[in-house]
DNA sequence: GGTAACTCAAACAGCACTGTTCGACTAATG
DNA sequence: CATTAGTCGAACAGTGCTGTTTGAGTTACC
C-alpha cells in the first residue's frame, strides 16, 4: 500500500500524518513505540500497520522521507561559484537541518541497520564530495587526504556541534560562524594562511 | 556487594570476569543480554546479578571502568611542552582508544542517560580543554571560538574517523596522520598559515 | 575442617512490545 | 447511492527480555 497511486483521499492523509506524528515522537523518544506513534497521529494500532508492514519499514520511510526533503533543500543552492564561498553557503543551510533532525537519526540508528542509513546519506555526502574536489583543482583546498574522508569529517563537526546545541552548551547564534571559520581552516592546504572571517 | 573490599577471591575474580565479557558481548552487539554476557562470563545468570543489581548498573560499570582506563592511559603523556606538539601527542594516544571502545561507547548511549555519558568524559574532555587553553595563550591557537565546542569537536573528529575505520573506508594507517592534519589547521589561528606536516 | 561466602540451574512472575485477526462501522469515489 | 477502500477497538498469540526466588551444592578462608 505504500503507493501514492489511485488511494483514498483519507488513506494518503492518514500516511503523512502518521509519518508526522512519527518525526514527532521519534525525536521525542528515540524508543517511542508503534502504538505511541499511533495514537500521535490519530489513528488505529491497525491502520498503521496497513500503511507500514512492520516498525522497521515506518521507521525507514520517515527517516527516507526527512532525508529527500533535507536534500531538496540543499539543491536549491548555487554551489558553482568559488569554493570557499560555496562551502560556507553549504553550512550556513546544512547546520540547521542537521539541528533539526539530530533525534530522528538517533532513532534510525537503532531501529535501521547501518548500512541502510549510510545509504540514505548517500546523496548529501556525495554533494560535499563533489564540493571539495572542485576546490581541490583549484588549489583552495588541501589535498593530502582522501576525500570520503574529509567528507565524514565535515559531517561529523556538523553532528557533534548540533548535539553541544541540543545540550544547551552552545548557543544557536554562535553556529554559523563557528562552524564557517573551523571547517574553513581545516580544508586549508598546508602552508596557506587559514582564512579569516569577514 | 561492588566493592573490592574483603569479598572473596573467586568473586572478585568473577565480576572482572563478567565485566570483561560484557565488554566483548556489548562491541559485538550493543543490545547484548545479560543472559549472554554472563554465559559469555563463563557464569550463571543468578551469580552476574549478585554483582550487579541491574543490566543498566553493569553497563554502568562497564563504561565507567573503560573511561577511567583511557584516562589513565593518556595521564602518562607529558603534554606540558609546545601546545601543537602536545597536541600531536594528545592524539597519537586518543584516536586508537577512541577507536577501540567506539563500540562499547553505542552500548552506553542505549543503556544510559546521556547525562551519565557525559559526565563519565568529563575528564578527557576537560584534558583537552586544558591544553586548548594553554596554546591559546601562547598565541597558536585560535580565540575565536569557545573552548567547549572546540574540545566537543577535536572529539567529534575522533568518533567520526573511527567509524569510517570500522566502516573500512579509512585505512587504519592514514588515520594519524590525517587527523592531526586536520585538527592542526582547525586550531590555528586566523591569518596564520596552517602547519605542515614534518 | 568447619563456616560463611559464594555459585548455580531451574523455574517463575511480570512486562512491554510487535504483529495479526476479527467483525462492525464509516466515508471517499464514480 | 451503491460499492469498495479504508478505519476502528478489542482481543489474541508470540516473543524475549529483566529481575527474583528457591534450595542444594561448592569453594575460599581462618
Amino acid at each position: 500500500m505504500p503507493g501514492t497511486r489511485g488511494r483514498r483521499a483519507d488513506a494518503r492523509r492518514n500516511a503523512t500524518a502518521i509519518l508526522d506524528a512519527a518525526v514527532e515522537c521519534l525525536s521525542r523518544d528515540p524508543d517511542a513505540s508503534v502504538a505511541d506513534i499511533a495514537q500521535a497521529a490519530g489513528v488505529g494500532r491497525v491502520t498503521l500497520y496497513g500503511h507500514f508492514a512492520s516498525r522497521e519499514e515506518l521507521l525507514d520511510a520517515v527517516f527516507a522521507r526527512a532525508m529527500r526533503e533535507a536534500d531538496a533543500a540543499l539543491d536549491s543552492l548555487d554551489l558553482e561559484g568559488d569554493p570557499r564561498q560555496a562551502m560556507v553557503l553549504l553550512i550556513r543551510s546544512s547546520w540547521r537541518i542537521v539541528d533539526r533532525s539530530r533525534a530522528l537519526l538517533v532513532a534510525a540508528e537503532r531501529g535501521l541497520p547501518h548500512g541502510r542509513i549510510r545509504e540514505l546519506h548517500q546523496r548529501p555526502l556525495h554533494r560535499i564530495e563533489r564540493l571539495i574536489e572542485r576546490g581541490r583543482e583549484q588549489g583552495e583546498f588541501r589535498t593530502d587526504m582522501p576525500v570520503a574522508w574529509l567528507s565524514a569529517a565535515f559531517y561529523g563537526v556538523l553532528h557533534t556541534t548540533a548535539d553541544e546545541i541540543t545540550a544547551g552548551r552552545l548557543d544557536e547564534a554562535d553556529a554559523p560562524g563557528a562552524l564557517t571559520g573551523i571547517l574553513l581552516a581545516a580544508f586549508t592546504p598546508p602552508g596557506q594562511p587559514v582564512p579569516t572571517a569577514d
